[in-house]
DNA sequence: GCCAACGTTGGC
DNA sequence: GCCAACGTTGGC
């Protein structure tokens, strides 16, 4: 099993709105970016776990814990004209843009982007990397067991 | 294949 | 709202 970190920004599609979802799950839809929808379609597993993070928004910071519960498909809003993530290139019979549905595990204690960064465990992690702007990243065995044991059971 | 111009992301 | 960093586009 894998694990990720997921961007979404709240204003669009928060930790609450995956919670109140039917059956807690939701398309992860509108990524445009073609590493991160790589790793969607072709790296993610079945029951690999993700980091939801927010961002874009005054605190961005962890909020919780996904899971990737369905195989890659084609994501809908890219043959939607009037839609803001309409894609005029992709073509219904070779879409562009796959996206896999997650379910919501739980919510965290909010982990702020700056406090992140204080902790030298997680110095190389790609969500903190100079100028990353990548809405889907990996996170490493070591890197998620240190925000969920050390950061995230504390009292 | 290079690279300038442009658009987007996302923290601040 | 600003702007640094990055990805994409398209002319050559």
């Amino acid at each position: 099993m894998a694990f990720w970190l997921m961007k979404s920004e709240p204003d669009e599609v928060s930790i609450d709105d995956l919670a109140a979802a039917p059956d807690r799950i939701l398309p992860w839809f509108g990524v445009r970016n073609y590493q991160a929808r790589n790793f969607m379609r072709d790296t993610m597993r079945i029951g690999d776990l993700a980091f939801f993070y927010h961002s874009g928004c005054a605190e961005p910071g962890i909020a919780g814990i996904c899971e990737v519960c369905s195989e890659p498909y084609p994501d809908a809003t890219q043959f939607v004209a009037v839609d803001p993530y309409f894609d005029p290139k992709s073509k219904p019979e070779q879409p562009r843009w796959w996206l896999r549905d997650v379910r919501f595990v739980k919510k965290t204690p909010y982990l702020t982007l700056a406090e992140l960064r204080s902790y030298p465990e997680l110095a190389n992690m790609r969500l903190l990397a100079r100028g990353n702007r990548l809405s889907i990243t990996p996170v490493s065995d070591a890197e998620w067991a240190f925000i969920t044991e050390q950061l995230m059971e504390q009292q």
